[in-house]
DNA sequence: GATGAATGAGCATTCATTCAT
DNA sequence: CATGAATGAATGCTCATTCAT
């Protein structure tokens, strides 16, 4: 099943101790970054990566495996920036009033990936292989835990089976948002379509 | 912008006439399928399609004019089966009972992509550019058309914003009914997630 | 072990056709020869190769899989042409007269291969897994019939075990004669130490 | 001609005199035996070495000028252990009996180059420069010898051309000894071709 | 003196595409 | 009109080697 096929091993090698190479480790995922957002996935070839970069091929192979493995940690680090965001700004809220918890975490959410759009919502619609990712399913697994979080501290919000409730709502959301994200800035569907979107969580949420 | 970036032309070259061309052309297309679902998309290239499909690398430069164009050329299809078939259901079970419309259809959509699966779901979430086909946006709000005849057919649906509200809808569910679909057949998780995915679509159009 | 180890498929893809690309495919095994004689096994590179037989290098994998396949071919040639000459000539001694048959193709095979010492003594001393190739083990084996059916016409000839010994002997007569045949043709020793080797020839012959 | 080619300087840059850095330059020498035995030639760089032996590149490029330099610093204790311990032998063997010196000589080689015969056996068949190996001619050289005086203390050898004879037994003995060794440990000829092995020496030897 | 980091040149291989027949 | 052959440009990746600390 191609969904499941073997991705090569994407674990990064290893991690830069010295300065000097913290540097070249930097600059190789931003540049990643950079040409994923600018030209797109099909940009992506190790060789731009390190050209961008401004360090030599071979210094990229020091410390990734391949090329997926580039956007593999990308991912991780996107992923999980968002997701301590979240997860930080959700209990933030909890402290401050038990009551509108969820609705805060979703305008709060809505706000902050609306600022990363670029490269989140490339990495979750245009890389092939993302799914395929440990991270991936991982991060979507998290996001359920902060969103069950959130529905447990609100007694309004009714979800009937948690697992499959989460996961489905998880994806929904997650997708969607990102969605709207990769509308260009100037879209003058967009802020409409970010009220709507709150109004169906709510929606979702609350029955 | 990637999302925006300039895709070569994608438009068909020619459609075959004659039965023997009428025959390479369909088997290119199968082609491309069978090695999406059994390779990904990574596996997908002009000389495998050509080898795949029995037919020689410059036959299918007659009739494509790229890689893509014929990946676009399965998606529309693809996609306009699914369209039509669920309109047609849509119009038929409006026939019969004016209430239970937006259940029916629902049901059936699940039931029917459901088997489709496989080569559905891997155009949608693994072929880096298929949000960007004009096809995939025509799809879209062919579905929302049908979504939005459902909805005016039965009053107890309240969508608030008929345009953002449908763009928003469609994606979700489109999404992660593709997502669902895109678990193993065995996935012991399937038949709840899709139970579960009916529930949030009641509750996204009747509040 | 490293004698064993999996060597990558050496099978040639495909034999040319037509006449044009019979040409190419003839232009890179002699583009290979060339290399090795002049610079040696190291020299050998798939982009050299090409360039040296004025093909694409895309052209080259059209016929071969990789490099090694190629060294494998000219093998097979170059062993085979060495092979069938070697059978020819002992045929045609051995209906000229029973007797002198072993004297006369041990002569000839010494006169035979110092003609052809270049390439053939670099294939057997230099790359490093000739002795891998099934090829290699099928001329050993042919070769030591051929010594089987010079020894049986010749009464004379005594081997003890005519297993054991058609393998020894086989690689010790083929090595030590490639050796003979790499030294520089002006080398000084090469009259006697091929006057030499036919003599021992005879006594491991005649015991 | 490729036999003579340039061969990078493979003098080694300095010998250790501390007992730290001659743990590292035993390490890296047997670093790149065990890769040669396991990989064969063609895993062997100078990388792999260095990361076996548990040392830093730099510290190789330290004593070593380059790859080959290692594996001909290999050959040359290789060889010259070999080369020793007959020689050892053969002394011993000379002062008990004058007569079955060569006898003797013989089975003991056998026996010890059986022991050794993993790297001995891939130095020689399949690293493509150890023939052009300066140290190579020289072990050949001083084996041959060893093989004359063994002639001399025993008069029924008799050897027409004292150098030619010697320069092609040498090469004949030593290949197809190592050809021997170098099959599996558990192939049934084995034996077979030991037992035949000693008798085709003498056959030479004794005419 | 040892090492982490870096690097340039190069290698095997692939891919989308075109041309001559 | 179909095809065998060809190809240029790139791609991912490795290797031997050097430099700065």
């Amino acid at each position: 099943m191609a969904r499941n096929r073997y991705l090569p091993d994407i674990q990064v090698k290893k991690y830069p101790r010295q300065s000097r190479s913290r540097l070249s480790f930097a600059a190789l995922l931003e540049a990643c970054a950079g040409i994923l957002v600018e030209q797109g996935y099909e940009g992506v070839t190790t060789n731009s990566i390190a050209a961008r970069a401004g360090v030599d091929i071979a210094t990229l192979y020091e410390y990734f495996p391949n090329k997926e493995s580039i956007i593999a940690e990308l991912v991780k680090r996107e992923f999980s920036a968002c997701l301590n965001a979240a997860a930080q700004e959700l209990q933030h809220s909890l402290q401050l009033s038990q009551q509108g918890a969820a609705e805060h975490i979703i305008q709060w959410t809505v706000e902050w990936m609306d600022q990363r759009k670029g490269l989140l919502s490339i990495l979750w619609l245009d890389v092939p292989f993302v799914r395929h990712l440990p991270v991936t399913e991982q991060t979507l697994h998290d996001t359920a835990l902060i969103i069950q979080a959130a529905a447990e501290s609100d007694h309004r919000i009714r979800l009937a089976d948690a697992n499959g409730d989460v996961w489905l709502v998880t994806r929904m959301l997650f997708g969607s948002l990102l969605e709207i994200c990769a509308l260009p800035i100037d879209d003058p569907r967009r802020p409409a379509l970010i009220r709507e979107y709150i109004r169906i969580c709510y929606r979702i949420a609350f029955g």
